[in-house]
DNA sequence: CGACGGATTGATCGTGCTCAAATCATGTGG
DNA sequence: CCACATGATTTGAGCACGATCAATCCGTCG
């Protein structure tokens, strides 16, 4: 791994506006601190790293998208997040990773070395002060998805979903998902046919719709909104 | 709030063994960096922060037990986790609170100002480092809660709750646990009568025994381990 | 002793899972 | 360009696990 087309460059990004996402504690850290992010390429379904493994880089996308899990010993999944472009992850305060990560479809990342970050946030309080934060951001995700799990409905988790999306990924009116519905299904708690089910009967009441299963426009994110309890 | 019975003192706490725990960045801090920590009750039931409340402490459990939960309009909750004495909660590294926090007995804590530690990692790498380290923590039971909620079934999270607690407060091979059925339930993402039923199935099966409903005794713990996926 | 909240246990219900089949989308080779 | 294969998605039928509703039981504290 690492050992193939390795082109040292200085990030493409530029500055952005909002100081709090992920993507900017990204460049607060390569920019300023002179760090070097290198830029590498993996398959559909290709492992990027596994769970228990030592955590040597930190990872943001640049396209393509990437789901993190833990399995139980009989399959059993829980995709804890997707991360798409701009997203950081990777990023440990412990020694090795504690979800699994690999590539939905072909995706392209910039890296750091992981000792790179520590030994700047040794120097640079803004440095120390985003990779808090970014582990900070991570923990407020997980602890709404808590209650996701814990305490909604098939269609209050989907609803939630589609709004996260469209959040996320939506340049137009149109969302093209990554991830097919078992993806959905292991990310929310539910099956991939109670997933398939929920978005149909979204379709019939005219809140969504689809051109391709996986190209959807929403109708009426209000409605949407109502649902996420 | 705060303003009753304010003894200002160094922290008692020894140093720990592990330096890996809660407990101990919380002395890192206090013994390091020269912070003053504040001692300071609740009563049992009474709220500690309100979900988006400004954060201006962090605090240590000395002694009792707290609850932090997220509430549905509809008044269904889910406790993210219990704080149970050497804990810390509350910390934030943005400026709110995400959950509530409520002491489930008579609790006390020990606190510090929010600002004095962001002070303190300005100029202290440690402190820097050990602020991340304990969100880093949390996320972590979050990440492994969240596979709880999303994929187990009701015994292994009832085993699971056992387990964990069985490690965090058993100090003879008794545990008396602070909490009821129903935290428990909103804990695990179950009614408390599915908690009472799964309960009531392991003492008949001998795995545990009760001296009254909270005082459990584990009988069998690598049988709950098995059972734990 | 009585009252109250917490816990247990029982009976029934319903949401989401399982198993199965049909349909659709995508890509490949003839 | 079409035929086919393959995997993803949808839809259906029946079931099971945990929820709900309800009735004791128990422990604690006045």
């Amino acid at each position: 791994m690492l050992n193939q087309s390795l082109r040292s460059q200085t990030p493409a990004v530029k500055a952005p506006s909002n100081s709090c996402s992920p993507a900017d504690q990204f460049y607060v850290v390569t920019g300023h601190a002179g760090l070097v992010a290198t830029e590498f390429s993996y398959k559909k379904e290709e492992e990027i790293y596994g769970e228990d493994e030592p955590s040597e880089y930190v990872y943001q996308v640049v396209s393509g998208a990437v789901r993190s899990y833990k399995l139980l010993s009989d399959g059993r999944r829980q995709i804890g997040a997707f991360y798409l472009p701009g997203d950081v992850f990777g990023l440990e305060s412990g020694p090795t990773h504690r979800l699994t990560a690999e590539a939905i479809i072909d995706t392209s990342v910039r890296l750091l070395k992981r000792r790179s970050l520590e030994q700047a946030a040794g120097t640079d309080v803004n440095v120390a002060r985003s990779l808090w934060a970014m582990t900070a951001g991570e923990l407020r995700h997980a602890e709404d998805h808590m209650l996701l799990l814990g305490r909604k409905n098939a269609m209050e988790r989907v609803a939630n979903f589609l709004l996260e999306m469209d959040r996320r990924l939506a340049v137009t009116g149109m969302m093209a998902l990554p991830m097919c519905r078992r993806d959905i299904g292991d990310y929310l708690g539910l099956t991939l046919e109670t997933v398939s089910r929920a978005l149909s009967q979204l379709q019939s009441q005219g809140i969504l719709g689809f051109s391709g299963a996986r190209q959807i426009e929403l109708r009426n994110r209000q409605h949407l909104r109502n649902m996420d309890a």
